[in-house]
RNA sequence: GCUCCCGUCGUCCAGCGGUCUAGGACAUCGCCCUUUCAAGGCGGAAACCGGGGUUCAAACCCCCGCGGGAGCGCCA
C-alpha cells in the first residue's frame, strides 16, 4: 500500500510551491490507490502557529486536496502532529544513545559558535566531529548541567562513508563521505530536530514515498544515515524542483501573489490553480495543458516529473484561469462571483436573489472578458454608476453623420415596443444602415456614451442590461 | 569556501542514440471573424549554454568549463 505525505510546517499561509508539492503527492497516492497523510511539523515554537495551520487546512480543502489522514481527522499512525509525538522522539533519540549511535553532548552554544567561526576563517567547511564535542564532556561539565538545571543535546554520530541515493526524479545521487559532521537530532528543549523527526516520523507512519522539494535533497544525506542506524527499510524519495521567481531566484513574496490565499482573493479557481501548478514540472503524456483533476489523476507518474527548476509564470496562470472561468455554466460563474460582487457595494447580500435573472445575464455578458473573478467589480461598474464620459472622448461626434445616427437612435430607442435583446439588435443594425455611418467610431462612440470606457462585454448586452430609461438618459445628454 | 542539484524558443514542457529541416502551450507579431475591446479561428518569428570525447550516427551517453539554484542551524 503506497502511502505519501505532505508535511508544511504551520508558521503562515500555503505557499505555492508548497501546494505544488501537496498536489504531486496527491497525485500519486491517488494514482496508485493509495493513502495522502498530512503532518503538521510544528517543532519550531517560535513560528508555528494554530492560526497557521487553520490556514494551512482550509487553504488544502479549498484547492480540493483531501488527505486521508491528518490532525484534524486522526488516523491509525497519529497523532499527526509533531508536537503531539515529543515522548517518540525522545524514546527514538535515547535508544540511539544506547546503541552509541548517538551521544549527549556538553558543548554550550557559545563553544559551538566559536568553534564554527574558527573554521570559517580557516575556510574549511563547518563541521563537527564526535571528537570535538565529546571533549566537552567532563565529570564538571555534567555537575554544571546538573546543577543549572540544563539539558544535553543529542547528538548523532555521522558516519563518515558514502551514501547513494536513488531518487525517483534526480536518479542516482552519490553524496561524498566526510562531507558532514555530527549534527544534534534532539534539543535541550525536549524538542526533536527536523531532519531527526521527518525519519521517526516517517517511519512510524509507514510512509513509502517521500516527495517534497529539492531544497531537501542534501538533508537526505543526514536521513539515509539515520535509516541506517535503525535499520529501518528506507522509503523511495522524489526530489521536485523548485519555483522561482521571473528573476531566477527562489520564489519569495518580493515577486508578488505567492500565497495560495493571494490567488483565491484575486478570483481564481482552484481548477486552475491546480491545473497550472500541475503543469510547472509534470506534462501530461499527450500533453494536454487544459486538464481536470481526475484526468490528471489517471496520467500522473513521477517518470514524467521533469527535474529543473521552473519559474512561476503569472500571465499563463492567468491565461489558464481565463479558461476555465469560460467553461463556467453562468450560474457557477454567478455562484464563484458573488462575493466580489457583494464587496463592490453594487448589490447587498440579500438583494443577489431578486436581482439573479439581471445578474445571470450580465455574467453571461462579462464570462469572456475576464481572467480573474475580482475584474467582475470593473465590468459591472457602468450597470451602478453613473460614468460620464469626457468631451475629448466624445469628440467624435462633431462628425454629422455620426451626431445624426445618434439623433436617430435616441429616438428609435424611445419608441421601441419591448425591450428585448432582438430589438435592440435590430434598431441599431437598422441606424447603422439608414444613417450609412461609419458602424467602428459609431459603436465604439455608443460605448463610451453609455459605460466611459473604451471596452466592455458585447454592447447589444450592455444596452439591454442598462435598461430603457438609463440608455436614453445617457443618450440624450450626449450634445448632437 | 565545501557538498549536491539543474541547463531545449522570453516562460512552462515534449524529446529518453537515427523518425529533429527539434513538437506543443503561454506571451509576442500578422491576418480572419465580429458590433469597438475581448473571446474564437488561422499563420509567423522564436531554442538544443560552450568545448572536448564515445559512436557509422548525439538535444539525448561521458568528461571539463561556464551559468543558475539549493544545502551546510539546538529553522523546517
Amino acid at each position: 500500500m503506497v502511502r505519501v505525505r505532505f508535511a508544511p510546517s504551520p508558521t503562515g499561509f500555503l505557499h505555492v510551491g508548497g501546494a505544488r508539492t501537496a498536489l504531486f503527492n496527491y497525485l500519486f497516492a491517488k494514482n496508485q490507490n493509495g493513502v495522502f497523510v498530512l503532518r503538521i511539523e510544528d517543532t519550531d515554537l517560535e513560528r508555528s502557529t494554530l492560526e497557521s495551520e487553520q490556514s494551512l487546512l482550509r487553504t488544502m480543502k479549498w484547492l480540493g486536496l483531501h488527505w486521508d489522514e491528518g490532525p484534524d481527522i486522526g488516523g491509525p499512525k497519529g497523532p499527526y502532529r509533531q508536537s503531539e509525538r515529543l515522548d517518540i522522539y525522545r524514546r527514538m533519540a535515547y535508544a540511539l544513545v544506547e546503541k552509541g549511535k548517538a551521544y549527549e553532548a556538553y558543548v554550550l552554544p557559545e563553544e559551538l559558535e566559536a568553534m564554527r567561526g574558527k573554521m570559517l576563517e580557516n575556510k574549511e567547511s563547518p563541521r563537527y566531529s564526535h571528537e570535538t564535542i565529546a571533549q566537552y564532556d567532563t565529570p564538571e561539565r555534567r555537575q554544571e548541567f546538573a546543577q543549572k538545571g540544563w539539558s544535553p543535546v543529542v547528538y548523532f554520530k555521522m558516519p563518515q562513508k558514502e551514501y547513494v541515493l536513488n531518487d525517483r526524479i534526480k536518479g542516482r545521487v552519490v553524496f561524498k563521505g566526510g562531507t558532514t559532521g555530527d549534527f544534534v537530532i534532539f534539543r535541550s528543549t525536549g524538542i526533536p530536530v527536523y531532519n531527526f523527526a521527518v525519519v521517526v516520523d516517517d517511519a512510524l507512519m509507514e510512509i513509502t514515498h517521500v516527495i517534497r522539494g529539492d531544497d531537501h535533497l542534501t538533508n537526505t544525506l543526514r536521513q539515509l544515515a539515520l535509516y541506517e542506524a535503525y535499520q529501518m527499510p528506507l522509503p523511495e524519495f522524489a526530489h521536485v524542483s523548485m519555483i522561482l521567481g521571473p528573476d531566477g531566484s527562489r520564489l519569495s513574496k518580493r515577486h508578488g501573489a505567492t500565497a495560495v490565499e493571494n490567488f483565491r482573493e484575486m478570483g481564481y479557481l482552484p481548477e486552475s490553480l491546480i491545473n497550472y501548478l500541475a503543469l510547472l514540472g509534470w506534462s501530461h503524456p499527450q500533453e494536454n495543458e487544459i486538464c481536470a483533476l481526475n484526468e490528471m489523476i489517471r496520467a500522473f507518474s513521477l517518470e514524467r516529473v521533469s527535474s529543473n527548476p521552473a519559474i512561476f509564470d503569472s500571465g499563463k496562470l492567468l491565461w489558464m484561469n481565463g479558461m476555465y472561468i469560460r467553461q463556467l455554466t453562468p450560474e457557477a460563474l454567478l455562484e464563484k462571483a458573488v462575493p466580489f460582487i457583494i464587496e463592490t457595494g453594487y448589490i447587498a447580500p440579500e438583494n443577489v436573489d431578486v436581482n439573479k435573472k439581471w445578474l445571470l445575464e450580465a455574467m453571461k455578458a462579462i464570462q469572456n472578458g475576464i481572467h480573474q473573478l475580482d475584474e467582475v467589480g470593473e465590468l459591472l461598474s457602468p450597470f451602478f454608476t453613473d460614468p460620464i464620459p469626457t468631451a475629448e472622448a466624445l469628440r467624435s461626434l462633431e462628425d454629422d453623420r455620426l451626431s445624426a445616427a445618434f439623433k436617430l437612435l435616441y429616438e428609435r430607442f424611445d419608441s421601441i415596443p419591448s425591450w428585448e435583446i432582438n430589438e435592440i439588435i435590430s434598431v441599431i443594425k437598422a441606424v447603422v444602415k439608414d444613417t450609412k455611418v461609419n458602424p467602428k467610431p459609431f459603436y465604439h462612440t455608443l460605448r463610451l456614451a453609455l459605460t466611459a470606457r473604451d471596452t466592455g462585454p458585447e454592447l447589444v448586452h450592455v444596452v439591454h442590461l442598462l435598461g430603457r430609461n438609463k440608455v436614453l438618459n445617457r443618450l440624450g445628454r450626449l450634445e448632437v
